[in-house]
DNA sequence: TTTCGACCAATATTGTATTTTGGTCGAAAT
DNA sequence: ATTTCGACCAAAATACAATATTGGTCGAAA
């Protein structure tokens, strides 16, 4: 049972690599094989097939990414730099994973199916994550509205304008002065 | 003049229908030519080439947009109803006008230059629109914040978020009530 | 239990013939 | 002088067939 986990770590490690490198669409079963000194064939004793192995490397990179961002959040102090700390840690290394990147926009359309559930997965567990500072924050009574407002919508909401503003801020440059000013709105209301 | 004119906008108008129908990349200048009742030689009398109708197609669009958001404003009284219609209004008919919507996700990358000054062009009418509506709000002393942060930092926020909403809801759902949180979120803050 | 070569159907790629398209021009019509 | 259009061309898109890759299976070997 350690070997066979071993190993089918070592086929993750090499498909993260070449998907980084030339993109989902480009990387074969034969090229994953070979960065991971096996016969193709092997792979399938591993994975039933290679939407399993997209799937287990972008569950990887989603938990990885999730580890991070809480991480960084919990330097902080206040509510406010945590939620700063959570959208810009989340920005940094979702564009560092590459692979849920080209998930994230344009590739999606050519691999849907699996990776539907764990793109929902993830945002089930940002929403998870930006609910967790907003209850900090309020009460530590730095946000004024949350007890008028649903906490779980509020979090939606502004998962939502992350995602958002990733999707499209990859295409545009990241201006890092506009991420700013929306959290002041964010955290400050106008 | 007048005639030249006249034309000029049937001609327009023919496009506009086509690049509805069947979008900007499927629409040929014979199909236009056909639309109008021309032959496709004469199209070139009055627009230099493809790109130049495209680009006034575009402009007539977004300049219509600008107009009826701005209408419905109008009609409001408060700054957060103004803010809240001018988020529903914009979105309704940014999805109306379907070429915009094409140029806003993919399609753009298929046709880059010309439209790139027609959006940025738009951009700039949005945060003029968005502005205002904050100085009346200030006025109004309906927004704490303004005061502190700079007006049209705020405005280029909002209108950032705007737009990515715009081209993620455009695949997503759009989720009404999601926007209204949202909106709740910049008017109030957390 | 784990590995892999041989093999296959389906998909993707490539090279080429053919058509379509954007755009020009000069002559005709108004 | 203004406006229209058919004839024409080079470039781009398309269609198609030949070819090569790819994902996946299977049974035999290690």
């Amino acid at each position: 049972m350690k070997k066979k986990d071993m190993i089918s770590a070592s086929i993750l490690a090499a498909a993260e690599t070449l998907f980084q490198k030339w993109g989902i669409r480009k990387t074969t079963m034969e090229d994953i094989a070979q960065e991971a000194g096996k016969a193709k064939s092997s792979l399938y004793y591993y994975f039933k097939d290679k939407e399993a192995v997209l799937e287990a490397v972008a569950t990887a990179q989603a938990e990885r990414i999730i580890r991070i961002v809480r991480e960084e959040v919990e330097k902080k102090k206040t509510a406010r730099e945590k939620l700063l700390t959570y959208v810009y840690t989340s920005f940094r290394e979702t564009r560092r994973a590459i692979t849920l990147y080209e998930i994230a926009r344009g590739e999606m359309r050519a691999t849907p199916g699996v990776l539907r559930k764990v793109i929902d997965k993830y945002h089930a567990l940002e929403e998870e994550a930006v609910e967790e500072i907003l209850r900090f924050g309020k009460k530590r009574k730095e946000f004024r509205i949350i007890g008028r407002h649903d906490i779980s919508d509020t979090s939606q909401a502004i998962v939502t304008i992350m995602r958002s503003l990733i999707i499209s801020l990859f295409i545009e440059s990241d201006d890092k002065k506009t991420i700013d000013q929306i959290i002041a709105l964010l955290s400050e209301g106008l």
